[in-house]
DNA sequence: GCCATGATGTGTTATTTTTACACTATCTAC
DNA sequence: GTAGATAGTGTAAAAATAACACATCATGGC
């Protein structure tokens, strides 16, 4: 059915004239500025957090944006998202994902620019720093409006609040939100706030006892008003072994 | 634990100087050619294959390429994409979704080249066009090797190939790669082709059949050398009614 | 026409996974 | 010490998955 089958690596035998100079090929061709723009998510008093700024252009004057910058010449844009992340919060060990890249023509009032999403997810840890001045906000990510935010950004924060939670179903990557010990009640609410469900208690536990990947600390919690769980780590190791698929939450 | 959580919308009260001139902003920043690259993929005897072109870049004489072109000014990526299917292969109606932006400074001989992978499934349908001629081939994708193909068109290859076989298992796009009339055993044999398993025949009949959005056509195989099988239709529309997720293939 | 070949089409059972559900233990606050 | 709140635990029903074998039907060769 499909034909040519048999072609591959034949000699060209084509009329196209090959290029010779790659550099004048590219030189040739429209150029688009590039921004790269981090949704920083994080989880507080159980609720989804997103870290934003307030926007320093006027027409956006008292809105706020997402975290980003500028692609520098020859910078990968894995690392301007780490870039961004570590001028604005001092870290650079955080989860870091790329999700997808926005380019309507008229999504930038300065003309074309493209962006793309990175989704990055901080703990409480990482709060602790100073990293937040008057520019910066953690803003309930479910009460956000467009309204409140410049440019499409609430467009690229929903996308990466459906890909978290989508991702959070085959991934335990939700435990980059919570604080290196956790006690499974966090965990519960983490997962329970983020994938917007009601979870059952024993099957929520058995689920992730059994996927064996919790470490007992041996430590309690000690900052709760009411009898203090046990607190648990995460064994990266463990899970990277664990043929075990992680099969999704759906109690 | 989160700081100013109660600043949203107040005032700025900042003595950063706010953008008056967005344009002039955005002029300041470097700019980057932006390409985009569909990863097109067809199934045929019992194979998954990507079309490919003969690159017509001297340094790569011999080598092929992902169908790419750099976007136009002001033309959105995913329009970018469908143009480059329709300037090859005559399309437009075809399964297409962004993949990913690759963007290593060094990935383009010519300079810094941003690509934006589309995967994008056409069945064989669309392959009786004529839209070969002695620049495109299909190729077998389990047997292509990096040194085949120009630029990181493997490493972006090989993306698509993985998104796919993810994607396959929460979503039956895979149905794009078959004809509109198809039988059970083309099914069976798409997905252990792209998933790289060996599936039982019952068990994968009772999953599609239970799943109800596979439409008896009362056809028959008519080009066969054996005892055909019914054809079937997907409903699309029962699909998208139907609540009952679609939750991998496992068997 | 008959037979060999090869793919179609079909059910049942065991296993595993998921869901639903309630009580006791322990710590804090008062 | 008592009230309040969360921690911690097991079992049984239901659903999904996995394993498995044989009769049917069209073709192609004789």
């Amino acid at each position: 059915m499909f034909e040519n089958e048999t072609a591959l690596q034949q000699p060209v035998a084509s009329d196209r004239a090959l290029i010779k100079d790659v550099h004048e090929l590219v030189e040739s061709y429209p150029r688009v500025p590039i921004t790269v723009d981090c949704v920083i998510f994080g989880f507080d008093n159980n609720e989804l957090k997103v870290l934003l700024i307030r926007s320093d252009i006027e027409m956006y004057h008292g809105k706020w944006s997402l975290l980003g910058d500028f692609a520098h010449d020859h910078e990968e844009l894995d690392d301007a998202a780490y870039r961004v992340l570590r001028e604005r919060t001092g870290m650079d060990d955080v989860y870091l994902e790329q999700v997808r890249t926005f380019s309507k023509p008229n999504r930038h009032p300065g003309g074309r620019v493209l962006t793309v999403a990175y989704c990055s997810l901080l703990n409480s840890e990482h709060h602790d720093l100073k990293i937040l001045d008057n520019e910066l906000h953690w803003h309930v990510v479910k009460t956000l409006r467009s309204e409140d935010v410049a440019f499409d950004h609430k467009e690229i924060l929903d996308t990466c609040y459906a890909w978290l939670q989508k991702r959070m179903l085959e991934h335990p990557l939700g435990l980059n939100l919570l604080p290196e010990k956790f006690s499974l009640r966090e965990l519960q609410n983490l997962y329970e706030a983020i994938l917007d469900i009601k979870l059952d208690r024993r099957n929520f536990r058995k689920k992730f006892f059994s996927m064996d990947f919790l470490i007992d600390t041996g430590e309690y919690e000690d900052d709760v008003h009411h009898r203090p769980g046990k607190l648990y780590r995460f064994d990266f190791d463990k899970y990277k072994l664990n043929k075990k698929r992680w099969t999704g939450i759906e109690f």
